[in-house]
DNA sequence: CCAATAGTGAAACATGTGTGCTAAAAAAGA
DNA sequence: TCTTTTTTAGCACACATGTTTCACTATTGG
């Protein structure tokens, strides 16, 4: 037998290389070529371990999606474990704490997002992307779902508002945030998104 | 003297060619060849109103932008010019008409949320894309913050929120509604983005 | 030691790209 | 009609891309 190389360590090499020229130059750069260089492989090696392009690409979106809700599901069952404080601020906090890991706070995860939002602009025109971004979609509703479940059961929340329409609200400041600070990392820096998370969630409990 | 075509009316018609490849193919497949035939052109005519490629996306870019910004500062001024209304409600729904100008709402507005977002994204690793989406950026900016002054000069915001804060959550919202609303038009549609921002103005005055 | 085979490397091909250059066409003045 | 100048059209080159193909390497079980 023939020399052992885990081949899914490998793909993951891959993967990786694939996030960093995307973060430096752009998914329109991210060639089998540009990848093969950065992993420090040559092209025919690459394609030993994917068939496409096709599939390359496919499988660095499913990778880093699941990077990204991977951390965020650990923090949140942290959340769901521990008792629910009855202070709203430390709720806030609490639920911060969560959503925060969907947010681009470090480079690791401004890295992550900025590939994230590359591949989901992408699928909108590229079929073979659709399904891993429709996946990448359940599962960012499924945290803030699950966030927003706790804010309710929390009883702290005025009024009663609709589960649905608070979670499209904290959805839409998630993705503007995140988008803003990708686009504008000058302006929208880590604190200010910390910051106005957290603004957002106490308004909804005051609200 | 030859054939007289007004040049600047060429340029535009050529960038409406750019938008409708951006929004069928993606940003990708906006090359000069693609562009020229869904214009109608030849590619030498394409190169005749613009000197480069760089040249043609900036163009697009810009007219992109200000097609958009004018018509949401076109009724700014229509709430700046009349009466700040005392109902909470009447005021929530003069913000949002200016607001939602910045929303992919119909077809048209959709087709240039798509435009915007593709070469936003493109202008993070392009430099000659970096001038245009820093005017972008601005312009929006200065819309928003013009609404912000105008619901914290009606006095019927509670408490005193920092302009600044309400903006940056208010330019999150919009940034993040759009951005669902161009990646997953199915999931979230026109009267969903306007009862959410509609919610969100509702709750900052209340707060 | 050896042979089977996963892994590597390189060359070639077809296609699409931006751009430079050249020539035809067309229209408005003389 | 002729001339001038914009506009259009087309060719060609260099380059990058995905993919195919084939040979080579190196390692590991026998």
């Amino acid at each position: 037998m023939p020399k052992i190389v885990n081949a899914d360590d490998r793909r993951e090499l891959v993967a990786d290389a694939v996030f960093e020229v995307i973060n430096r130059q752009g998914l329109a750069q991210a060639s089998l070529r540009n990848v093969a260089e950065r992993a420090g492989l040559a092209l025919g090696s690459v394609r030993h371990y994917f068939e496409n392009q096709a599939e390359l690409m496919e499988f660095a979106f499913r990778v880093n999606s699941e990077r990204i809700h991977l951390r965020a599901l650990d923090r949140l069952e942290d959340l769901e474990q521990s008792a629910l404080p009855q202070d709203a601020g430390a709720l806030v906090e609490k639920c911060a704490v969560v959503l925060e890991e969907l947010l681009p706070l470090d480079a690791r995860s401004n890295a992550e997002a900025v590939v994230r939002t590359e591949f989901m602009l992408a699928a909108r025109t590229d079929v073979g992307l659709r399904d891993a971004a429709q996946d990448d979609y359940r599962a960012t509703g499924a945290v803030v779902g699950r966030v927003v479940l706790q804010l309710l059961e929390s009883g702290l929340m005025a009024g009663a508002p609709e589960p649905v329409d608070v979670a499209e609200r904290l959805i839409a400041v998630l993705d503007g945030l995140g988008l803003r600070m990708v686009l504008q990392p000058g302006w929208a820096g880590p604190e200010q998104g910390r910051a106005t998370l957290r603004r957002h969630l106490r308004a909804l409990l005051a609200a």
